[in-house]
DNA sequence: TGAATATTTGATTAATTGTTCATATGGACA
DNA sequence: TGTCCATATGAACAATTAATCAAATATTCA
């Protein structure tokens, strides 16, 4: 498309845009933000998320607790070690996760507290 | 599926699955933050939201502003009006719209510092 | 009233996503 | 080695979504 076509030119508040756009975040932090909460957009991932911020669990654990398939369970794992918002380690068979970001918390916390209203 | 048999019973921890369940948000809080994440997890609606926290702004300055088709904009303004993120006030032919929630400007700044990492 | 302009809306389409099912991997232990 | 079990992974499918295009509203002004 045309930007220069939106609207008449003279509609436009040009100073006002102009300064917001010199404040605006750079295009790969607006990006980043996005994505964290793109993470945060499925309520699946936010048990997982929120139920590791309390206690270290294994994909067992996280699979009884929100009464899903363990493959389920382990595909979302997977995103959030690749998004580095989960670590884990090995005992055994077991695997254990914990968080490894605490943004997230901050997060889920005032997801909440918009909740409340 | 039947999630008693996600694996074998023994291997749950069960006393760490049930704290962790009597500490969790209910279903509707969660869904909650899933969606207002929902709404952050596209970046044209955080450059959206961002540029109306600095300044109340017509239809036709976002998609100036972005870059973007005045459709496509309106379309993501009607989203965040239904979910009440964002207000407005129509002067004439022009329709202004500023936040409403102050929730979602925390959401993001808390997206910004997890982003510088 | 009719023309011009800002915005909204509905339909369509391509892309993304979350779960399921089946199968693979990897460690423990006989 | 072979079996068991916890976890991971790949393919497939349904559902959701964001942009585009075309058309409808709403407001101003001549």
């Amino acid at each position: 498309m045309d930007r220069d076509d939106v609207c008449e030119i003279e509609h436009v508040n040009e100073k006002a845009v102009q300064e917001v756009k010199s404040n605006m975040f750079d295009d790969q932090t607006i990006l980043k933000i996005a994505n964290i909460s793109k993470i945060l957009g499925d309520a699946t991932r936010v048990k997982i998320l929120f139920a590791l911020s309390q206690k270290e669990l294994c994909v067992c654990d996280l699979a009884s607790l929100l009464g899903m398939s363990q493959s389920a369970i382990s595909h979302q794992l997977r995103l959030l070690r690749n998004t580095n918002l989960v670590k884990f380690r090995r005992e055994g068979k077991v695997v254990y996760y914990s968080l490894s970001d605490e943004h997230v918390i901050k997060l889920i916390e005032i997801g909440a507290a918009h909740a409340q209203e």
